[in-house]
DNA sequence: CAGCCATATTAACGCCGTTAACTAAAGTTT
DNA sequence: AAACTTTAGTTAACGGCGTTAATATGGCTG
């Protein structure tokens, strides 16, 4: 039984590593760089076990990708216990929206298919995006109580405002310096949440 | 004479094709099923003349994504001529934009590097991209004389609207009908473009 | 006709994702 | 202890990729 529960650990272990060395990879070689042979060599393994793992890139990818939105949607709900008044929750997971697309780039960039990133498996069927949209919705209703379709597309525009801010401002970085968009980013998201009510 | 002359103009015909080419493939089965032999076959040529017009891959993705840019300028250019008012012409310039990108999503992915194109030729060194840039800083200018600081960021913010709101609806285009968004991105961009006065 | 250039091809290199075949060690059964 | 099975991992292979080198073919010029 032991000599079970240990395989179990470091096959768990493994499996981690696996994900993080394609993070690792993606941050410093871009996500075109990223191949199972190069991510098995840094693991110390030959390539076909990475599929006892997972059953194709695709899905490697997707799990990622899912983990992204899940860390979101734990910030998320952090946030809501930590802030009663739903126009400062609704700035504050505006900025952990920009935190997280600048700490974890290579996170972002497999969520949207950016820059390379290119998992086919579709976003918008991922469980863990639903929930954040959900909750999302959830904080916008509480904050002005209408029709779902109001809501929804209140959410829609929140989420193009950052996102758009965020693609831009990674895409003009090297003549934008990352400090001035990310004022923009606040100001914007500022004002946003305050045309709300 | 007469000969070098027919021999350039097939030579252009060919180069026209192979990015015609790439572009049909692109919107058909996605930018990450692009190869320079797919390409070659649908041509009838074999792979390695595409060498002849285009050192490789990313030079031939890059000049798809200029072309792309001088499709706008031109566009932009034709507007400017149009409309004296230039709360108007910046409306009419954001919804041409849409437009674009959703007649020819293949070339709105490959200028921003989305959904699987992946051009590692730096977009901000893009020639044609500079002049679209050029116009739309003079255009807001016109409407607002502020210093050129004031101008570059009003610029950016319209951009991430703009972009902001066109990849999501991409992004939803299966949870939200296009005609939808096309509403409120009409909406938001009017909003914007009068909120600058 | 011989030689030359342009044009286009085939062959090859090293990479990719993925699967099949194989090996060696560990555990289990008799 | 010997024989069997399972596990964990490997190497080899397939077809496709971007790219380059070597090779063939046909028309022009001497």
């Amino acid at each position: 039984m032991e000599v079970v529960e240990r395989k179990q650990r470091t096959r768990e272990q493994t499996r981690a590593g696996i994900l993080q060395t394609a993070k690792d990879i993606a941050r410093r070689e871009g996500w075109q760089a990223v191949s199972i042979r190069k991510i098995a060599d840094a693991i110390d393994y030959s390539a076909p076990v990475v599929y006892d793992y997972f059953d194709s890139k695709d899905v490697l990818l997707d799990e990622i990708r899912n983990d992204g939105f899940r860390f979101l949607r734990h910030e998320y709900e952090r946030l809501v216990k930590l802030y009663r008044d739903p126009e400062k929750l609704l700035y504050e997971i505006s900025l952990i929206q920009w935190q997280f697309a600048v700490q974890q780039p290579e996170m972002y960039q497999v969520m949207y298919n950016l820059n390379g990133a290119n998992c086919l498996a579709p976003i918008e069927e991922s469980g863990e995006i639903k929930l954040v949209n959900e909750i999302l919705c959830r904080i916008i209703f509480t904050f002005i109580p209408k029709s779902a379709e109001s809501i929804r597309r209140l959410y829609f525009e929140w989420w193009a405002t950052s996102h758009g801010l965020i693609t831009l401002s990674a895409l003009l970085r090297h003549q934008q310096p990352l400090e001035a968009s990310e004022q923009i980013y606040r100001e914007t998201m500022r004002r946003f949440v305050r045309g709300l009510k």
